[in-house]
DNA sequence: TTTTTAATTAAACAAACGTTTAATTAATTA
DNA sequence: TAATTAATTAAACGTTTGTTTAATTAAAAA
């Protein structure tokens, strides 16, 4: 048959991707059945097959979206060179990118298990390599003395959970802004690497942003 | 029929339950089948119902299991006043309880969502009170001064997810045993909530257990 | 030894699954 | 306007799902 009256293509894409994270987000995907996919969005189960060949390359389209589109904007961030204030951005890029994705973020945690081999690698290649933007401070800082640390690549995976974390006890409009977060997190991930209050303090007054409260 | 030689009751439910956690941890709850269990476990499907009502249930019962496990422990613990001492040993306490147990832990985080709404409250409720004791630890330490951190109910959740994204990345044979790893976290933990390192080697040197490394 | 109990099975249930086929028509192109 | 293309559907495919039923027999109790 033919196209809805006044939708494109695009549209229908755009929403089949929407819903099928959201429900992969709320009941895992082997939970989640086509046809509970096209019902939300609105069509026939078999429309959705015009657009993924099968629900596997679905997932693996939700999750490599979501990939490419934290590496991107992690490419176009201006980034600080002096140690502490790298930390601090990365934290505060890093929270700001996921804290309003919740459902990415568990997705892209949870359905790795989920893709069949090639598509595992893929993705698990992404991470890495986002993963070493924050691996590389860590070790910028230990050359420069500014940081202190048994292990820059475990204190990176450590600092990282920490971060990622935040997605599975935060809850909006409760006793902390984004804000808040941002704050308490930067001074977290620069305390664990043994940046004292002082140092925090001297140089990132020097940057735009003034991370710490009273 | 009849019992199959040689076996008991509680043999069977053992490995019930031994095989459900470890397929839900490697497929998630819903791409598992009862069939598959019973395959694993060597029954019949229909034998599982003689042990579960349903495979919610077994979901429940593994989780519930897992959780009265850890808490047990915990209580049976001689646990340190001081606040510098009793976060050391709370770190290393939840490392060795859970780095042996991955698949507890997977399936811990990741099938919350898959238990309808009494089992998801009963098992929340378990968590807190476990999450409390470090969260106490904590306030202790703020109310001696000897930690600074901006929100101690803020910092118990960066740590606790912290500690427990250990099971995300670690690989056993790798560059770190399980010692060194106790030994990490422990520092990065008191590093996240403002002790330097010398009242960590001050505080430490005086317990049993010396946990810093040179 | 006989009786009873509890553990196990084979077979079947309706329901739901991912995917395919063939027909249909709105939008686009010529 | 006519021909073509692309988006959509209803219906059906064979499999697999969680669970139930009724029959069966080893082990425990009498």
């Amino acid at each position: 048959m033919a196209r809805k009256a006044g939708t494109t293509s695009q549209d229908t894409e755009a929403r089949i991707y929407a819903s099928a994270l959201s429900l992969f987000a709320q009941y895992g995907y082997a939970a989640v059945s086509m046809r509970q996919i096209a019902a939300e969005v609105g069509v026939n189960q078999a429309a959705l097959y015009h657009y993924t060949p099968t629900k596997q390359d679905l997932l693996a389209g939700v999750l490599t979206r979501h990939m490419d589109g934290l590496i991107a904007a992690w490419q176009a961030e201006d980034k600080p060179i002096e140690p502490i204030a790298a930390l601090d951005h990365f934290t505060r890029f890093h929270i700001r990118y996921h804290m309003p994705r919740p459902d990415e973020i568990f997705v892209s945690y949870m359905e790795l298990r989920s893709l069949e081999d090639e598509h595992f690698k893929a993705i698990t290649t992404l991470r890495r390599d986002y993963e070493s933007g924050l691996r590389d401070i860590l070790k910028r800082g230990m050359d420069s003395g500014a940081f202190s640390m048994i292990d820059p690549a475990l204190s990176a995976m450590a600092i990282l959970s920490m971060l990622t974390g935040i997605t599975t006890w935060y809850k909006r409009g409760g006793r902390f802004s984004a804000a808040d977060i941002e704050n308490h997190y930067s001074q977290l991930a620069l305390s664990a690497v043994g940046v004292d209050s002082e140092a925090m303090r001297q140089t990132l007054m020097e940057t735009e942003q003034c991370s710490m409260p009273a």
